[in-house]
DNA sequence: CCTACCGATCGGTAGG
DNA sequence: CCTACCGATCGGTAGG
């Protein structure tokens, strides 16, 4: 009844205490410490799954993108689709913790607009930013995921959005906002999840600090767009 | 050099001058006149293509989505990839040519905002209308075609967006657009194509008009949220 | 358009 | 985590 053993559904077990590998028994000195190889498969798998689709990646490819022999992604995970699951759980979590976290930095008396632009430019940051191939293939391989992972991913999704519903409504009550705030929701999550079709980060070398300025300028442009002018 | 020739390119060949099966020599007279069963591959293929996605639907689903044996599809397209194409360049074909004729019959002195709700409406038709799984394929699976396609598609593809240019480049410059016409066209298709994620239609038998009426109200809902107030 | 088939690749497993 | 392997499925073809 430990992570040794060989047939237990680790890798749902792990999914849902994920990230701290506690009280995993080292079996000699010289065994590597890596509770990260299963992590280096999650990033691996989340680009390629980005680049190239879902059925189109083979759990070779996963393999091979992190130095594995083709049967040894199955030591960390029951299949591919639990690696699928794998990915949009750690997206997920990690987009809402940062959402929680921008959100938590603003003044208590901001207005909804500003609220607004915090979360908007924090979801262009998951959808563009650095590392952002988690959020993309949640959104774009929604399909392939089961069942029971989709209700668990649900889960956060749902929390996600929640935190836009008393925003949309407050800028509807205000006249700011010209739909009704659910069909608002659809609609600016669409525009804003499209980008990660045709947005293409500024070229250079050390671009960081240019792309973190054109989200900025994206997140402003959607405002506009979006909302009426300010009372 | 005629359409029975086994292995020219008839996919591509044909593709350019579609739908009508000009001087096709019939062999016998109890041989089926059909044209249209190259059409029924593109249909079930649109379809599971939409369903399932390009990757993860096989040429062997497809068959027998339309009565045939599995290496069949391969007398009407070359590969796989060219079924896709033709699925593409189908649907791009019908919805420009619906585009234009929803244009044409616009007064001549229509405003900017009856020609934008004209070609948002037009849009949802493509989207979630009647036979509408050709344009989500091209818009979900683009990176699954080939080079030589993507360039034929992406001409339609051109002129069906520049349709759209001057009419939101007139609503900028009377005020009713909020952003830069360039950014507002990705954003605006942004949120028109997600609607492809979350739309059902109102259930129900003969539901016709009633899913015509809601994607009224969604064009309606639309335009509200993109355009400011008029003047 | 069918019959019959091929080589390649795939997800996954036993056993260490 | 590797070695060695399996059955299933895949896109595609020859020949009629």
């Amino acid at each position: 009844m430990n992570l040794d053993s060989p047939d237990t559904p680790r890798a749902i077990a792990a999914a849902e205490t994920p990230r701290r590998a506690r009280g995993r028994p080292r079996k000699t000195a010289d065994e590597r410490d890596d509770g990260n190889r299963r992590q280096e498969l999650i990033n691996g798998a989340a680009r390629l799954f980005r680049q190239q689709g879902f059925a189109a990646t083979s759990t070779r490819d996963i393999a091979a993108a992190v130095g594995m022999r083709s049967g040894s992604p199955f030591y960390h995970f029951e299949s591919k689709e639990a690696l699928l699951g794998a990915v949009m759980l750690e997206g997920m979590q990690g987009a809402l913790l940062r959402q929680h976290a921008a959100l938590a930095l603003l003044p208590p008396d901001a207005s909804a607009r500003e609220r607004l632009r915090v979360l908007v430019r924090n979801h262009f940051d998951a959808l563009l930013g650095p590392d952002s191939d988690f959020i993309p293939v949640m959104l774009y391989e929604w399909r392939s995921l089961e069942a029971t992972q989709r209700s668990e991913v649900n889960r956060l999704k749902d929390r996600y959005e929640a935190d836009w519903v008393p925003v949309l409504a407050a800028l509807h009550a205000q006249g700011q906002l010209g739909s009704d705030p659910v069909l608002a929701r659809l609609m600016i999550f669409g525009a804003l999840n499209w980008s990660a079709q045709w947005y293409a980060p500024p070229s250079g070398r050390s671009a960081k600090s240019r792309a973190r300025a054109s989200l900025d300028d994206l997140t402003t442009s959607a405002l506009q767009l979006f909302l009426k002018e300010p009372a």
